[in-house]
DNA sequence: ATACAGATCAAGAAATTGTATTGATCTATG
DNA sequence: CATAGATCAATACAATTTCTTGATCTGTAT
């Protein structure tokens, strides 16, 4: 149940065997089935949610109800509406799950908690967002101003098991392009 | 988006045109797709719900796992895990939405100060219950040690809409019936 | 013992919903 | 005015949910 999350930690960070079994205490599992709210826009987003199996994506929805899918997240990713998660203010994102998912789940206070008790989890949350902030930037970087042809291309090299586990009409809107135009670009590609 | 809870109320009591203002300013709208939960077991339920638009189910889950529907509610009616409102513990329940439907959605303070400012808000709150009460009873009285064919007769005479708006299996699960045996009686009734 | 109501198990059929593709316009921009 | 991509509408295809049916099993009342 926590495999993952160890993984995840150690893959950045050193902890002890009592670190460890702290950190393990601060998390609430949630189990979670295809189609559930972990975050409905409107509400405060309290928790920052660890995935240990299974996948969600976060999206907004514009003044005319479409989707706009923000980001994909699978085991091993957190996923959380940073902003209003940092500002207690209500999220303007829904997180929704994919499949069947485990989630390990962790409010503010337990977190600032563990990061005081635990300096290498601290460290560990540096690097998360550090590193969430670089992927963002290349994520920007690879949507602004491409053709649609070179978007998903780029997308297929970033993100290569994204798309055997999502709906293309998903993929469709983190690329900013509609479901039709992906299936031509697919189609073409296929073809070439 | 509240003539169904105007409707509702103006059923039983009579409230001026201030009053209604102020009723409806105590109540927040909300949509839910369905499959989402309004409430999940283990959650303290924190809101009454009147439905708007729409229909849902309330049930909670046996040690293995099965569902067992307490509850349908479709426009006009109110649905919420009571107990869990009125002492603050945690449900035991889940209540989950079938059709795309519209809430209005009133926390325990509201509906207190609400009771307080317009009293024949109080007797409308208390006509609820009451009704609540001999419906339930009514609904146990033709739940137990009836036969499979006799629970289903009553139950179409009881709720003949709700045959139409829930699948079957729920039905089944409502009257304490395997959702075989509820086709089988269904036959046999369209048979004779 | 055995008859009967209803449960359980397993398999399919039927219906519904979600996802993907395609063609026919339409619109903005270089 | 040519092109990339959007929009609209129809259809095809896939997956999931819901319902039905047959076979067998269990407990209770006769």
């Amino acid at each position: 149940m926590y495999e993952q999350l160890y993984n995840s930690i150690h893959e950045h960070v050193t902890l002890s065997e009592e670190e460890w079994e702290l950190c393990k205490a601060s998390f609430i599992p949630k189990r979670m089935r295809k189609r559930q709210f972990l975050l409905q826009s409107g509400d405060v987003c309290r928790r920052l949610a660890f995935i240990e199996k299974g996948a969600l994506f976060s999206y907004s929805l514009d003044e005319n109800g479409n989707q706009n899918v923000i980001q994909f997240g699978f085991e091993g990713w957190w996923i959380a509406d940073l902003y209003s998660f940092l500002t207690d203010e209500p999220s303007e994102l829904n997180i929704e799950v994919l499949e069947e998912s485990e989630l390990l789940m962790i409010d503010r206070d337990q977190n600032n908690e563990l990061m005081e008790k635990v300096p290498a989890f601290a460290n560990y949350n540096r690097i998360l967002f550090q590193n969430a902030f670089v992927a963002l930037q290349r994520r920007i970087k690879n949507t602004i101003g491409l053709s649609a042809e070179e978007k998903y291309t780029r997308f297929l090299e970033d993100y290569p098991q994204t798309k055997e586990r999502v709906p293309q009409h998903l993929i469709a809107s983190f690329l900013g392009m509609t479901p039709e135009t992906l299936s031509r670009v697919r189609r073409s590609l296929t073809k070439s």
